[in-house]
DNA sequence: TCTGGGGTCCTAGGACCC
DNA sequence: TCTGGGGTCCTAGGACCC
């Protein structure tokens, strides 16, 4: 008794929503950089071919008439709080999966699955009420086949599948289209002569084991439309696992200088946001992106406990004058992993406390009057690329924060 | 006018400890 | 003479998701 309801075109509906100007025209909404690429297109662009991922350039082309409109995070991570706060009217049980889409498990709802078509086009009817967005909605016995089930209608979609279903609907099915299968996978199935989920199905277990290992035995039961499991609401997901930044520059970069400059930047984002959520780490790893777009990462802990944004920036600094560089550099990141929470409740050294209370002082003004309104002179050149970088999309308490430790 | 940003999970090898 | 077994932590890299 599981709906997935995926939000159409969603950062796209969200700007013709809110500009009557940009309705039922193609629009397409990008990134600040000069760099960027189409995040979203409304259904008006793509019937003209543009599709997520484009560049400007590509998009232009294909329609000349296209209206880019730049991004606004804060807008979209509202919107998707409102969402959530309507599908707890309809079930306790609501898992975020992204910013636009949800899983609703409505067990004790109602008794039969077929009952489950009115509610949905109940919620269908609100969204576009109150919101002037549309939906696809899918409705199955799982999330696996729910989640499918709202990919064959879109837009403004509902398909239901029965559980006698399913098995008709898997037998020729592409294997990509399912959920954790991308190009490699599709790839390695493709020379063992497997294109669709019916060939999946009948592949002996043993022979995906020895070939894909764990995953083997998870491949044969995703081809059948079984999955057990579970909606995870808010409160029962578990706590993040790491916080990082990441930045393509506008043009690429062979200075070490300015290398650095961008990864104190990233730091003190990374350090603002680790704070943010009272978490601490010690592992820092810098992200590098070169200029034919190869990429690597290096990592590195440390004993102490990582919340401060020059801090981190210490260690990433000294991970990248480790590095030999092949060439410049279009993309740099710094993320921070082994997060503990609240780890500055113990007590400690004097001098770390001033450290504590100083960084207060600061994030104190900047929450009151914005980001970056106090920074590091070496970042006052740099204000305007503060704002290219996306918040995280996750929407306003979401995030489950653990005291204690 | 070349190609965003934020994540998770898994594997595999090496260091180190008992 | 010829070198165990179990465990944790760290790092690098890849696949995948939105």
């Amino acid at each position: 008794m599981i709906m997935h309801i995926d939000m159409n075109a969603f950062f796209a509906g969200v700007e013709q929503s809110v500009n009557p100007a940009l309705r039922g025209k193609p629009i397409g909404v990008i990134g600040s950089g000069k760099r960027t690429v189409v995040t979203t297109a409304s259904y008006e662009a793509r019937a003209f071919g543009v599709r997520t991922g484009m560049t400007v350039y590509e998009a232009h082309k294909l329609c000349p008439q296209i209206i880019l409109v730049v991004g606004n995070n804060q807008r979209y991570t509202d919107t998707c709080t409102k969402l959530v706060e309507l599908y707890h009217s309809y079930t306790p049980l609501v898992e975020v999966y992204s910013i636009d889409e949800c899983f609703l498990d409505m067990v004790g709802a109602k008794k039969n699955i077929e009952e489950l078509r009115p509610v949905a086009l109940a919620i269908k009817k609100a969204i576009v009420s109150r919101f002037k967005l549309t939906c696809s909605i899918g409705i199955a016995p799982n999330k696996l086949v729910a989640k499918l089930a709202s990919d064959m209608e879109k837009p403004d979609g509902l398909v239901l599948i029965r559980p006698a279903d399913i098995p008709r609907v898997m037998e020729r099915l592409p294997v990509e289209d399912l959920c954790g299968i991308g190009r490699k996978m599709r790839e390695h199935l493709f020379y063992m002569g497997i294109t669709t989920c019916g060939e999946l199905a009948r592949t002996p277990v043993e022979r995906l084991k020895k070939r894909f290992g764990v995953v083997g035995e998870y491949l044969h039961h995703m081809a059948l439309g079984e999955d057990t499991s579970p909606v995870v609401t808010v409160d029962q997901t578990p706590a993040d696992k790491s916080v990082g930044h990441s930045m393509t520059i506008d043009h690429d970069v062979a200075d070490r200088d300015e290398m650095e400059t961008c990864l104190l930047q990233l730091s003190e984002k990374v350090g603002r946001r680790m704070r943010k959520n009272h978490f601490t780490g010690r592992t820092v790893a810098l992200t590098v992106r070169y200029t034919d777009f190869t990429s690597f990462t290096k990592r590195k802990s440390i004993p102490e406990f990582l919340y401060n944004g020059y801090d981190i920036y210490l260690v990433a600094r000294e991970i990248l004058l480790g590095t030999d560089l092949k060439m410049p550099v279009r993309l740099l990141g710094v993320s921070v992993a082994n997060l503990a929470q609240d780890v500055l409740q113990l007590p400690l050294l004097e001098d770390e406390q001033k450290k504590i209370k100083a960084t207060d002082a600061l994030d104190a003004i900047n929450n009151k009057y914005g980001e970056f309104t106090v920074t590091r002179a070496r970042l006052l050149e740099q204000y305007e690329h503060a704002g290219v970088i996306a918040p995280s999309w996750k929407p306003a308490g979401v995030k489950r924060v653990e005291f204690g430790m």
